[in-house]
DNA sequence: CTCTGTGCAAAATATTTGCAGGCTC
DNA sequence: GAGCCTGCAAATATTTTGCACAGAG
């Protein structure tokens, strides 16, 4: 079976201690995470720098480990690339659940043949928004 | 017929010479814009702020006169509600062509059911990634 | 031993806010 | 005229980068 710390032996690319870290909370958590969040709970087993936080996510998602998606916070979240979804998303909160799987990507590469100037598709995203439970107040 | 200037008559909301030049540059995109690509078009017509081509955007974005958008880009780009799109955006720079519609309303309103701390669906977003002509170097 | 990765601090980018004066209604 | 809106400048927030040292292979 193939585990997420074999993902990291690609290229010239390191298996360190705060990248298998990272890759842990990722596998743990049933959302996307932010930055903010990633680093948190790292620091929770071991110190790491944010600015590491940052540069291992960016350099995960170019190597195809990690998924970068863009809800309606203004910042990034994180999901391991092996288990995509869809998400349901607060507006004013950072509440999300996962949603089953639709079909989502067959629609994507369909409808990329509508596009005029672009030559590779590289992903799809699709979100819903809501108000969760708790910010519904009244 | 409803004009999109007639959107700002709402609450103690006002019609001032900013907001109207707003409105008009997004009404004539065709594509949803960043806030500097606003603040840049707005400017080429009549001096107007920064801030205050955020704050606009935001508060149009509270009363529901304009969506906010987030792509891969870390900013957010801004669209007339009247006129919502799926998008296909380059991952690399800013080129973002709209997509024809293909019944995501529904799909969506459909997989909002499966949420279990939802009280209310305000909206999905569909968009593609991939790599424009121009990035696609080689 | 070589080269990539990390921590730290500073820089760059993006967005928000306080305040005084101006304009809409 | 009252209250919302704007410009200006400063403050925040977020993300990126340079550099010297540390650690993986």
């Amino acid at each position: 079976m193939q585990e997420n710390k074999d993902l990291l032996f690609v290229d010239g690319f390191r298996k360190t201690g705060p990248r298998n870290i990272i890759l842990e909370v990722l596998e743990y958590a049933d959302k996307p995470l932010s930055v903010d969040e990633v680093h948190k709970e790292v620091n929770k087993k071991s110190y790491c720098d944010q600015a590491t936080v940052y540069r291992n996510l960016k350099s995960m998602v170019s190597k195809d480990i990690v998924l970068e998606k863009y809800f309606c916070h203004g910042h990034a979240h994180y999901e391991l690339a092996s288990d995509p979804h869809s998400h349901i998303v607060c507006k004013y909160c950072e509440h999300i659940e996962e949603l089953p799987d639709f079909g989502g990507e067959a629609m994507a590469k369909k409808l990329f043949k509508k596009a005029k100037k672009f030559k590779e598709m590289s992903g799809f995203s699709f979100e819903i928004y809501g108000i969760c439970n708790s910010c519904k107040r009244k």
